[in-house]
DNA sequence: CGCTTAATATAGCCAC
DNA sequence: GTGGCTATATTAAGCG
């Protein structure tokens, strides 16, 4: 493979074949996280507490009961160390 | 605007709105990370080093002066410590 | 100063003793991090949820008012959105 | 073991051993974030470039042969893109 | 399948 | 005070 580069270039072709496929996701990849990055900008604007809204947003990815049963483990937890809950 | 919430549920629509779009964008965000991840994977496959090609690729966002330079430093830190360039 | 490296020497010797420094404490550094690895390993051991106790850990670092107050806003966005709390 | 906890407090003291041990270990470990962050500070009001350092300090982390391995295929693949190398 | 390592998300910090 | 940057913590993937 690396003799192929140095002697015919047709693995560099691939290569940059390679290359710009991935660039050219990457940039549309990008350009959708500086598009979320706006969204939570515009909704500050709107005096939303950014803070929480990545959390709920964070929350909703996971299944309820997923999340409701690590809840109960941590406060059986804070519990036991006298926290409250 | 908290307040809103509570009353009358007109925030509480424009949250949801906002979320929504959250959530879209970030679908579409992963949806291209598990193409460039593909991407990899084939380029693997096809005997390609993979670790070396995200450096590559990595190096290439940064404008080729800005490299030259950053690389000319370290090179002369380097070689005041003694360390092969 | 560049060129006191290349000149005298003198800044290069400077340079290596920074540098020593960092080494030097990110080295202590990185064995404190094993040992919190360690820690969480044997508790694991014990039957201790990790995920929970790490989360339990953070949520420590806090004061508690400060806590409390992004629950609320956190459940007053959920109970909007019509989220189970 | 969670039952030991509500039932008896025995899990639970030992649930807080745990933790205390974590927090001792992460105090330190900031304090050694912070030590460091002092170097760079000074190093930095000495006239050095603290990008390259934190690039040379990383590179001294892995051992010389695998930095000039991984070093060769990406320059084997910068002149397959015609990248300077 | 656990475990180590890399990718991502988040939070603190600094410069502007 | 805000935006970019660094560092950390969490999460997922690849490997043995």
């Amino acid at each position: 493979m690396t003799t192929d580069i140095a002697d015919s270039g047709v693995a560099a072709e691939e290569l940059k074949q390679f290359i710009e496929r991935i660039e050219r996701l990457e940039e549309e990849k990008a350009a959708l996280g500086g598009d979320i990055k706006e969204v939570y900008s515009e909704l500050k604007g709107r005096g939303f507490d950014v803070a929480a809204v990545r959390k709920l947003v964070a929350l909703r990815k996971k299944p309820p009961e997923e999340r409701a049963e690590a809840d109960a483990i941590l406060e059986l937890y804070m519990q036991a160390l006298g926290m409250q809950a």
